[in-house]
RNA sequence: GGGCGGUUAGCUCAGUGGGAGAGCGCUUCCUUGACACGGAAGAGGUCACAUGUUCAAUCCAUGUACCGCCCACCA
């Protein structure tokens, strides 16, 4: 054999994976009679890039759709990309500024045909990244929210909600995003911590400002144009007198408003007075409600002051910053403004463009909540849904309990348009298809005479019915019966409100089902030092480079070997692949040294007789059956951290350490080829999940059964015996072993000398062999000490100089006098003997018996040194 | 303001009611016929602080400090 020493990812991960996919191993039909084991992919945006977030969220899915394929399981990872409504228009907007167009210029029609070809062009570029990580979903049934199939669904369902109610339009106050220039839902809006500027300002009684006045306290003076009230908190004394008078609305003084009482005022901030202005604050949107106030608005869509409400002077037209500063001085001016104070507060932005949120009165569409969100309680509180870590099932509590109703309609071209139509009178009309709706129209209102609705949906409208729309709903399809719902979701913990709690709702709501039993939700990566990934700071680590430099497998063990089931966070260390890598070059050279045996490999995968086993081989099959038990475990609760960990440790630390070094000796080279063969065929496939890529390579390069081992079967622990007694023999040799070796550095023995043992005959040939080995000895055998095998062994000695000897001995006196002291110490506490458990105390005498005897040994073998030869 | 995490070796982090662990980094030795992306041997920690529960606390409870995340209309 002459394979490179090196292992070369670049050259055999791109190979495998084409090779997997033209196979079609990651394909799947539909198949009652095996259990299913499905996992939707939260659909990334189509024109995305691959993140380190993927790396965290993507892998553990692809894990268990590989550990779950391999268990022979119907196992489907369903893929598929997202349209990213507000993201995407948000880049093509931008992109035909720079043309010098806008988007009216262009129109809808081929606004949104260049959006199709916007996303048809670097739509394929994040499938590319995922596919170069070892990502194996079933790019066949690869679906996109946009699709025709889709976007079938999505009017279904609009429809229906509509038709049952739940969807209905209305003013209310919703969110604005002025540069996006559409309507943005609570849970998209970003608040930012800001310093501002705190005003107070003075509200006179009577026009001319003799008579006193109500001084208020504001951070949006601009907004005041648009006020209609004072409200004091009714009990506050120092505005008894005042309330039901009238003051004049600073700064133009042309209108006065009332000062009214209500409960929501807190008399503890600011004034204890407060401006009212309904159109553009949601607190005083509901005070005005109450109040049964009116509710003008003075900003615009484009957020500037307008007059189409109400009076504004001189402002209107003037952007809202501008117009602010304005007021401010003009306030200050006319000796209104009593005062300014630095104020930091948190503002509302949009999570998608940046830009600070207006809250403003708007005619939408609204999906009505509270009764979608009863139900999805009800799942999570009688256990139909779990989340794992626990703890974020009571965000998702949280969140539904006070859930508000939901704004769907956007006003951005690129997305599903909303199926409503409206006659010529403003009626609407609610229908799956164009032609429905003529129809409709003709029978209720008498004419088909339509106008369709402009808006598209809310983009997370399309992805809260993605578990069941991606398998053929509404149709009765195979894949609908088989894979709803889901085993498990796997997702990051900021999107259990947009998505994973609407997901539930529109479930149980369509298909009286929860999408998925479990949800898991993954760590966020942060960097090194615990900070956000983020362009500004120049922090962000690309999945790509990594993959490119170190290799697929290596970018996924890093991530997976950090990851614990309860941590909220990630500090992503780059060294963590190089330790992968060099993880996967002894994976590599292991496999040189089987490849390089001068017997060679076997040609079938087949152990040898029981009773040709060497105590070696005794040891690493009783090692291997217990890992595959634990790593089973361990996937089967997500713990991938320990996973990955378990199986690093038997392949390095057992395997490689041990049992590869043990099959240097004499006496396993009969079986060597067999075992050896044997157990790393089981390694790589325990591996498979996690590292797809060289456990494929160096399962193909070993006795195999099958073309693949994508769809080889998962490791079976009853397939082969164990010897868990043998094991414990080889494990103390393997105690022996380290401390001749701990002797031997500090003789300053060369690592290639030999030092001499004296070994008591008690102790077995064959065991006897491998510590000459392995600790590069040369045996000396010697009369017989103890009986039983720990003794034995504990008698081998090394011919060392008596000085070393002495002063080793000296220092195990020591170690050994003060566990005893301890373990004396506590088993002379009555109280200790008395009440703690019986077996932690048998234990303790245990232990204590045990170093006294070992203490006795070694005082003898301390003397036995003094005394003259 | 509320809720939730975290604080363990220089760094990043596991872990357990009864003798403190890993990887990297560091020190020493070793190119022995798989691998220097390697092997062997080591040094290094009052487990944030305080109080309590317990025979026993790094682990449980309460509080404090600091760091972080999420939620919230405090104008």
């Amino acid at each position: 054999m002459d394979l490179p020493k090196h292992y070369d990812p670049q050259a055999v991960e791109p190979r495998l994976y084409l090779l997997w996919e033209r196979n079609g191993y990651f394909h799947e039909e539909p198949d009652p009679a095996r259990p299913p084991f499905i996992i939707c992919m939260p659909p990334p945006n189509v024109t995305g890039r691959a993140h380190l977030g993927h790396g965290s969220t993507f892998t553990p899915m692809d894990v268990l759709t590989r550990y779950h394929r391999m268990l022979g399981e119907n196992a489907d990872w369903l893929p598929g990309t997202d349209h990213a409504a507000i993201a995407t228009e948000a880049v093509l907007v931008k992109e035909l500024a720079r043309e010098g167009l806008r988007r009216d210029d262009l129109g809808r029609e081929r606004f949104v045909a260049r959006a199709w070809e916007w996303s048809r062009t670097y739509g394929g570029e994040i499938e590319a990244q995922f596919r170069r990580l070892g990502f194996g979903p079933d790019w066949q049934r690869s679906r996109f929210t946009m699709d025709e199939g889709l976007s079938a669904a999505v009017r279904r369902v609009f429809v229906q909600l509509y038709r049952e109610g739940l969807i209905y339009r209305g003013t209310r106050l919703i969110n604005w995003d002025p540069s996006g220039k559409t309507t943005v839902s609570d849970a998209e809006l970003e608040y930012i911590e800001r310093d501002g500027n705190l005003w107070r300002i003075r509200y006179p009684f009577s026009k001319d400002g003799t008579d006193g006045g109500i001084d208020i306290a504001t951070t949006r003076p601009e907004t005041m144009l648009a006020d209609v009230a004072i409200a004091v908190h009714p009990r506050d004394p120092r505005y008894a007198d005042a309330i039901g008078r009238r003051v004049w609305l600073p700064p133009l003084l042309e209108r006065s408003i009332p000062v009214i009482a209500d409960e929501a005022v807190d008399p503890e901030f600011g004034t204890g007075a407060v401006k009212i202005t309904p159109a553009h604050d949601p607190l005083d949107y509901e005070v005005g409600t109450r109040h049964k106030l009116p509710m003008p608005a003075v900003i615009d869509l484009d957020a500037r002051i307008t007059g189409a409400d109400v009076g504004v002077g001189p402002y209107a037209g003037l952007d809202r910053f501008a117009a602010r500063d304005r007021i401010v001085e003009d306030l200050r001016a006319h000796g209104l403004l009593v005062d300014v104070q630095p104020h930091r507060h948190s503002i509302a932005t949009s999570e998608r463009t940046g830009d600070i949120v207006e809250p403003l009165l708007s005619l939408q569409w609204f999906v009505k909540m509270a009764p979608l969100a009863k139900p999805a309680l009800a799942a999570y509180r009688d256990g139909r849904v779990r989340f794992v870590p626990e703890r974020y099932g009571r965000t998702y509590e949280h969140w539904l309990e006070n859930i508000r109703d939901w704004n769907i309609s956007r006003q951005i071209w690129w997305g599903h348009q909303l199926p409503v139509w409206y006659t010529p009178d403003g009626r609407e009309v609610v229908a799956e298809s164009e032609a429905e709706a003529r129809e409709l129209a003709q029978k209720q209102f008498g004419t088909s005479e339509l106008t369709r609705d402009t808006d598209t949906l809310d983009t997370w409208f399309s992805s809260g019915i993605w578990p069941f729309s991606i398998l053929g709903w509404p149709e009765e399809t195979m894949e609908l019966r088989c894979w709803y719902p889901s085993q498990v979701m796997i997702t990051g913990g900021e999107i259990i409100f947009l998505w994973v709690a609407r997901m539930v709702m529109l479930g149980l709501y369509f298909m009286h089902r929860v999408p998925f039993p479990n949800v898991l939700i993954t760590p966020t990566v942060f960097d090194e030092v615990g900070r956000k990934m983020s362009k500004s700071i120049g922090n962000v680590i690309d999945p790509m480079v990594l993959a490119e430099k170190y290799g697929a497998d290596a970018f996924r063990l890093s991530i997976l070997r950090q990851m614990r089931l309860e941590s909220q966070e990630i500090r992503y260390q780059e060294s963590r692949c190089e330790e992968a890598r060099n993880f996967n070059n002894k994976i590599w050279n292991a496999t040189r040294y089987m490849l390089a045996l001068p017997e060679g490999l076997p040609s079938a995968m087949t152990l040898p007789a029981e009773t040709s086993l060497t105590p070696a081989d005794r040891w690493i099959l009783t090692r291997l059956q217990t890992t595959i038990v634990m790593i089973g475990k361990l996937l089967d609760g997500y713990d991938f951290g320990n996973a990955a960990e378990t199986i690093w440790r038997f392949i390095w630390y057992e395997f490689c350490d041990w049992y590869l070094e043990a099959t240097k000796a004499e006496q396993n080279r009969v079986t060597r080829a067999a075992v050896l063969s044997f157990v790393w065929n089981n390694a790589m496939r325990l591996l498979h999940p996690l590292a797809p890529f060289i456990s494929e390579e160096v399962w193909l390069a070993l006795p195999h059964d099958g073309e693949t081992i994508v769809t080889a079967a998962w490791p079976d622990p009853l397939e082969f015996p164990a010897f868990p007694a043998e094991a414990r023999n080889f494990e103390l040799l393997q105690k022996t072993v380290e401390r001749v070796r701990n002797l031997r550095a500090e003789i300053g023995v060369h690592p290639r000398d030999r030092v001499i043992l004296d070994v008591p005959a008690s102790v077995p040939e064959a065991l006897a062999a491998l510590l000459a080995l392995l600790a590069t000895a040369t045996i000396e055998p010697r009369g017989s000490a103890g009986e039983s095998l720990e003794e034995a062994l504990e008698g081998v000695s090394v011919r060392a100089p008596r000085a070393v000897l002495e002063e080793r001995y000296r220092k195990q006196v020591q170690h050994l006098q003060s566990e005893i002291d301890r373990g004396e110490r506590k088993l002379s506490n009555e109280a200790f003997v008395a009440r703690a458990a019986g077996s932690v105390v048998a234990k303790e005498r245990e232990k204590l018996d045990a170093y006294r005897a070992e203490l006795a040994r070694v005082e003898a073998a301390l003397r036995a040194l003094k005394e003259p030869a």
